[in-house]
DNA sequence: CTTAATTCGGATAATATTGTCCGAAATAGA
DNA sequence: TCTATTTCGGACAATATTATCCGAATTAAG
């Protein structure tokens, strides 16, 4: 469904938003280490939502990654990694899958990716962050 | 969603389906021209399908392929390609996401996994093949 | 100012997926 | 039997994804 950097990067932003405080940063090994992913493609993909600015990043001792100020979808992150695709592009890779040039699966699909894109786009990071912070949802293993 | 194999294996089927008469094969030619795929990919893709007895093919002049006497869904072709993995893994890639050991999304996307599940059991070949033989539906471009 | 800790950026490696090539095996028809 | 046509099977190549490595830039603190 999503690729592997995708799943590390929505990992990423639910930790980060559970363990949200003032001005509070998380660093590389810590964020790491509680969403069980390796290390130096971490790094990568840190980069990747500081560059679409859903985190801010700050060099140094004491630096490290938090969340932008403002409320933040499931799907603003699925974008920012995997693009557009899951929700845009036909299940059966035509080119142009519309309307008036359909696939024979459009009508059915249709369906999924709009049930898909509302959960995506009504979800926020802060929906997600209690079961982590309760201990009863876990980001791991 | 799925894999670009995945995606040429669905429209080999449909398109075999909407062609389908008695004892009529379709050769690796024909099908790769109406689906649009590369021909060599294609070959393969064609033996996995005969391997997963989805499909039935015979050598020689006059050879070609067609689909086995039963009724078949998208389901089993999704499977025989990319395995379970959409209807089975948890989309943050948990190793076990389960209800005592659920990620953060489990709810949200279980429903989303029923409704696809759903779809693909129940949407079989032959109930797709019509809008190909009207011609109002497209396997390529 | 120096040091240590951290993110950043580029190169590189490992693996998976997609795609190609070619000879072998099978088979219908002359 | 011989030939042409087709699927089968293995090796190989190209590309994308996942993952690692390392030096440079930044910055807090002594």
């Amino acid at each position: 469904m999503f690729s592997k950097a995708c799943e590390y990067a929505l990992k990423i932003m639910i930790y980060l938003c559970s363990i949200q405080e003032e001005d509070k940063l998380a660093g590389l090994k810590d964020i790491s280490k509680a969403i069980g992913s390796p290390e130096a493609f971490t790094a990568k993909i840190l980069q990747q939502l500081v560059r679409s600015e859903l985190l801010q990043s700050l060099r140094g001792p004491t630096g490290g990654f938090k969340l932008v100020n403002r409320p933040i979808t499931l799907l603003e992150v699925v974008i920012a990694i995997d693009g557009e695709g899951i929700v845009k592009k036909c299940v059966l890779g035509l080119e142009e899958c519309s309307g008036d040039h359909p696939c024979p699966a459009h009508d059915k699909f249709i369906a999924i990716r709009d049930h898909l894109k509302g959960v995506l786009t009504t979800t926020q990071l802060s929906d997600l962050k209690g079961g982590i912070i309760d201990g009863n949802r876990f980001l791991k293993l």
